[in-house]
RNA sequence: GUGGUUGUGGUGAAGUGGUUAACACGGCGGAUUGUGGUUCCGUUAUACGAGGGUUCGAUCCCCUCCAGCCACCCCA
């Protein structure tokens, strides 16, 4: 029996799926359908080309690609041994891992620029709350080979599209440039100059923040905090020539397209890979977990990884926040039950007749049902009915013996026999 | 990891320290024997999250755990 950590029991209940997880039952997967097909329909127009990675990874590579000091790494990964003794981890981003598929399978030597999509869930140790589960599934995309901000704007720019086409209104697009590992150290040590003077005033999780990863400090929500930080240089004022003209340059881009944003400088993302560009665009009716969707440049990551030095960018979105918003909206797709064929039997040997044309009707692709637990005629009509059937065919003992069956339009009620050889026809010249 | 809140049948939802735990929806069957969507009638389901404690007795009181929801934190 496992024990918890002030060493009660755990019961757990074999008929309930583990805490944060949720199965996609029949009822909802037109939904996830809908999403899928969104994405693949948007990324063939901006060309960009699935992958699926495993589910799990060594380790080892969300340590080096995400980064050490972490959060997702240093307490939200599923991480075990497997029976040989390596350390495996359920991934809990895609990045780290599309970047090592791009090594380990030369991707690079198709083209410059290698521009990937991927679908699937996410594992993460977390607490579940609104939006927030630990399998999720993402969708994102990834561009890797090229430095320039143009890449940056069309990758933007498919993740825009991929939310406007769903409807999605009220979506904030946040923008910053966390700089580069030319003038990041500079930035960082001028932060660390001025916040110390009120280093005191920090809270906890502050003060630890303050050597391994000041500019989170920006990010805190804590009152004393957000004192202490007025009048803290802007991250965007100190930018190295190169990241302020990329910067500069992203927005153009932007601008030429018309898409409007806000610049953030509070913006940091909680993934250490990042580089230059930053973003998220977020919707305040998610609740407190308000971004959709979260991405940015990760020009050291490929090396950082075991690759040569290439530049890259990418982003992810959560599907569950996009259905979320989809729901909250009113804009998910009508939920249509669409039965072409309900065959309808009664008396003896029926039975076999109607599944003979059951099965014929299904071999042409038409959706046909029928019963198999020994109704009654009328239940059966209830039944097509529920299925939403347009026609139904009636093989009772009758037509069984006449070597036909009736079939009748749902809507109209009319009712015609004809014979057996005739069905597929009648039925394909209506619907 | 912390905090708040909730946990009754397939679903929604009443209720009580004590013989048969409402009601509604759904499901199934029927209203003249083989034809639906309305209506009416009947019927159905070993429902009190799990374990322990208090008590003559607990679904209702106490403790622990599990799960859902929400928030911190973090992120998609």
């Amino acid at each position: 029996m496992p024990r918890n950590a002030s060493g009660g029991r755990m019961y757990i209940v074999l008929t309930q799926a583990p805490k944060g997880t949720k199965d996609i039952l029949p009822a909802n997967i037109i939904n996830w359908y809908y999403l899928e097909n969104a994405i693949r329909r948007i990324c063939a127009a901006y060309g960009y080309k699935e992958i699926r990675t495993p589910m799990f990874e060594h380790t080892e590579l969300f340590k080096r690609g995400i980064g050490d000091t972490t959060d997702i790494v240093e307490k939200e990964m599923y991480t075990f041994n497997d029976l040989a003794g390596r350390s495996i981890t359920l991934r809990p981003e895609n990045t780290a891992a599309a970047v090592r598929a791009f090594i380990e399978n030369k991707l690079y030597a198709d083209n410059p620029l290698v521009k990937l999509f991927y679908i699937g869930p996410m594992f993460r140790y977390d607490t579940p709350q609104a939006g927030r589960f630990r399998q999720f599934h993402q969708f994102g995309a990834e561009a890797i080979g090229l430095p320039g901000p143009d890449v940056d704007a069309e990758i933007i720019m498919l993740a825009v599209q991929f939310l406007r086409e769903l409807g999605l209104k009220k979506l904030k697009i946040l923008l910053n440039s966390v700089g580069c590992p030319k003038c990041r150290p500079g930035y960082r040590k001028r932060l660390q100059e001025h916040l110390r003077e009120n280093f005191g005033q920090l809270c906890e999780d502050c003060r630890s923040r303050f050597d391994r990863n000041p500019m989170r400090i920006l990010d805190c929500k804590e009152e004393k905090c957000r004192q202490a930080a007025v009048g803290a240089p802007a991250l965007q004022e100190c930018l190295c020539d190169e990241c302020a003209e990329h910067f500069a340059g992203l927005q153009k881009y932007l601008q030429a397209v018309g898409l409007a944003f806000e610049l953030d400088n509070t913006l940091v993302r909680g993934l250490d890979y990042y580089t230059k560009t930053a973003f998220e665009i977020q919707c305040d009716l998610l609740g407190a977990q308000s971004a959709v969707c979260g991405g940015g440049r990760y020009d050291g990551l490929v090396e950082e990884v075991g690759g040569d030095p290439t530049p890259g960018i990418g982003f992810a979105i959560g599907m569950e926040r996009v259905l979320i918003l989809l729901e909250n909206q009113g804009l998910l797709p009508p939920q249509e039950e669409k039965l072409s064929v309900f065959v309808a039997h009664a008396g003896q040997g029926t039975n076999l007749a109607a599944f003979k044309l059951l099965t014929e009707l299904r071999s042409f692709g038409v959706a046909a049902e029928m019963d198999f637990s020994g109704r009654g005629m009328k239940s059966q009509f209830k039944l097509a009915n529920r299925l939403n059937a347009q026609y139904v065919l009636v093989m009772g003992e009758n037509e069984l013996k006449k070597g036909v069956c009736a079939l009748k339009n749902m809507q109209t009620g009319e009712q015609v026999e004809m014979p057996l050889g005739q069905v597929h026809d009648a039925v394909a010249s209506k619907l």
